[in-house]
RNA sequence: CGGGGAGUAGCGCAGCCUGGUAGCGCAUCUGCUUUGGGAGCAGAGGGUCGCAGGUUCGAAUCCUGUCUCCCCGACCA
C-alpha cells in the first residue's frame, strides 16, 4: 500500500479526551475515531489489525473443533423472558421496540439465541458434543464507558457455546477451549495468564479469566513466577486427546486478580516467587451446566430414551478490546510496537527523498519486488520530510522499517530498523529484500 | 447513578469574571527556499462560539433550560 493513497488521519497532538496510552495511540495513529461515548468508527489501519486478531482467533477456534456461525445483533425479548434474564439483566441491556411494538434488544451476549438454535436442531445424544462460535458485535450499555475500545459499549467479541451430555464431557469441552485460548493469545503476541474467576451464584471451579499482562493494565494481578516459563501447547496438539495435563500444568500455580487475591494463604510454594503486576482481562471461559438448557428446554434424548438437559459452557474473547490490550502491552514513547502476527503491515518502506529520481526508482523497485514476494509493505511515497516520516512510521508501529535515501544508495546501502528493539542494520538492497522476503516462507 | 470538569476552526487551547460582533499554536492550501528524526519565510482559506429560550441598543461573555463529551467512584469482555 502506498501511503499517499491510504486513508490514515494521524494526529500529531494528543486528543484531550484520551486518557490511557492505547486510546491515545489508536486515535493518533488513525486507527479509530470516536462516534459516541463507547462507540467507535474503525478506520483502515485499525480495521486491518482488528481483522488480523479476528483471523487468529478464528483459526484457533477451528483448530479446536469449534464451528463458526453468525447470530443476529438484534434479538427478540421473548427468548430472554424464557431464560429469566430479560428482567434480571437491567439497564445494561439496550432495549428497543420494532414498528409492531414488539420488544427487541441489541444483544449483549448470545446464550439464549444459541440455546434456541440448539434446541430446535439437536434432539439426540448422538449429535453431541457440539461447540458453536461467532465473532459478532455486541452492545452493553455500560454506566461509564472508558479506555477507548478497551471498555466500549459496542464491542466485537468472539463467543462460543459448548453442548455436552454431562459434566464430565463438558469438562473436556472446557479444556479444549482452555488450550485454544493459550494458543490464541500466544499467537497474538501477548502473554496471557489464566486466573481462577469468580463463578458467582452458579459456583463450581470451571471458570477462568485470561489476563494479558501489561504494565498499564486496568487491575492488579498476582501470579507465580513460573508462568513466565510455561510452554504454550504446540500447533499439533490433539484436541481429541487428553488435555487435562496441559490444563493442570497451567492451573496448578497461583494466579489471582485483585478481587480474588489472598495475600496470606496464596499457595505459592517455598522458593517460588510471587509476581505483582497489572493486567487486562481479554478472555473468560465458563461452565454453567444446565442454567439455560433447563428453563429453555434444550433437551436431548439419551441412549436409554431418557430426556437430558444439555450441559453448556460459554467462552468469550474480547476481540476489539484485544487491539487495545496489545497496544498497552507493546508500545513506547514514540508509538505502537505491533507483534508480527497482528501488524497491519510487515514492513514500512520509507523514501527519504521522494523528489530524487534515483532514490524513488530504487524505492519503487523494492516495493514491487517485496510485493511480488508476498511481503506486506506500507510504502511512504509522500513528499514529506524525512523526520516527519520517521515519526509517523514509529507511531504506526510496523515491525520493520526499511529506509532508502540518496546518501546511502550512493554507497549501495539501505537501512533496516527493527521497531521493537530499535536496532539498525545497513545492508545492500538485495540483502534487505532477502531478509524481509525470507521470513515469509 | 453520586461527585467533579468541559463544549470557541480538523487537533490543542486563550477570550467569558468586568457584554461592543473572535484570536493563538499545530494542521490545511499557494509560492519560494529547504530535505536522514515532526523545516523556514511570505500569503490564503476555514468558526451560526453545542443547542433553545431570555435579559440588553448589543451576548462567546449575563440568566434559565437542554443535549453531548470527559474524569473519579460502584459495575463490567
Amino acid at each position: 500500500m502506498r501511503l499517499s493513497k491510504l486513508f490514515l488521519p494521524v494526529m500529531k497532538e494528543t486528543p484531550a479526551d484520551a486518557q490511557i496510552v492505547s486510546h491515545r495511540l489508536m486515535l493518533r495513529s488513525g486507527m479509530i475515531r470516536q462516534s459516541a461515548a463507547g462507540i467507535y468508527n474503525w478506520l483502515p489501519l485499525g480495521l486491518k489489525v482488528l481483522r488480523n486478531v479476528e483471523r487468529i482467533v478464528r483459526e484457533e477456534q477451528d483448530r479446536a473443533g469449534a464451528q463458526e456461525i453468525l447470530m443476529p445483533t438484534v434479538q427478540q425479548a421473548e427468548l430472554w423472558k424464557q431464560s429469566g434474564r430479560y428482567d434480571a439483566y437491567g439497564p445494561e441491556m439496550l432495549r428497543m421496540m420494532d414498528r409492531h411494538e414488539r420488544e427487541m434488544l441489541f444483544g449483549p451476549t448470545h446464550e439464549e439465541q444459541v440455546t434456541d438454535i440448539f434446541r430446535n436442531c439437536v434432539k439426540s445424544y448422538k449429535d453431541l458434543p457440539k461447540n458453536l462460535y461467532q465473532i459478532q458485535w455486541k452492545f452493553r450499555d455500560e454506566i461509564r464507558p472508558r479506555f477507548g475500545v478497551m471498555r466500549g459499549r459496542e464491542f466485537l467479541m468472539k463467543d462460543n457455546y459448548s453442548f455436552d451430555l454431562d459434566e464430565e464431557a463438558a469438562r473436556r469441552s472446557y479444556n479444549r477451549m482452555f488450550v485454544a485460548y493459550l494458543r490464541t493469545f500466544a499467537r497474538l503476541g501477548v502473554r496471557a495468564i489464566p486466573m481462577r474467576a469468580d463463578t458467582g451464584p452458579i459456583g463450581g471451579e470451571l471458570s477462568h479469566e485470561f489476563i494479558v499482562l501489561a504494565p498499564t493494565g486496568e487491575s492488579a494481578v498476582f501470579y507465580d513466577h513460573d508462568f513466565n516459563s510455561l510452554d504454550i501447547p504446540a500447533d499439533d496438539t490433539d484436541y481429541d486427546g487428553d488435555l487435562q495435563p496441559i490444563v493442570d500444568n497451567w492451573t496448578s500455580r497461583y494466579a489471582a486478580t485483585e478481587e480474588m487475591h489472598e495475600p496470606t494463604a496464596n499457595g505459592v510454594p517455598e522458593g517460588h516467587k510471587l509476581i505483582t503486576g497489572r493486567g487486562i482481562e481479554v478472555g473468560h471461559i465458563f461452565y454453567f451446566g444446565t442454567k439455560y438448557s433447563e428453563p429453555m428446554n434444550a433437551i436431548v434424548q439419551g441412549a436409554d430414551g431418557e430426556k437430558i438437559p444439555v450441559h453448556m459452557g460459554s467462552y468469550g474473547i474480547g476481540v476489539s478490546r484485544l487491539v487495545g490490550a496489545i497496544i498497552e502491552a507493546s508500545h513506547d514513547d514514540n508509538g505502537i510496537i505491533w507483534p508480527e502476527n497482528v501488524a497491519p503491515w510487515h514492513v514500512g518502506l520509507i523514501n527519504l527523498r521522494s523528489n530524487d529520481a534515483d532514490c524513488t526508482a530504487a524505492c519503487d523497485d523494492l516495493y514491487e519486488k517485496l510485493g511480488r514476494a508476498g511481503v506486506d509493505v506500507l510504502y511512504d511515497d509522500t513528499s514529506e520530510r524525512a523526520g516527519a516520516k520517521f515519526a509517523k512510521m514509529d507511531l504506526v508501529g510496523l515491525p520493520w522499517q526499511l529506509m532508502l535515501g540518496p546518501r546511502g544508495l550512493k554507497a549501495g546501502i539501505v537501512e533496516l530498523k527493527n521497531r521493537a528493539t530499535g536496532e539498525r542494520e545497513e545492508l545492500t538492497p538485495d540483502a534487505a529484500f532477502a531478509k524481509l522476503a525470507g521470513g515469509k516462507g
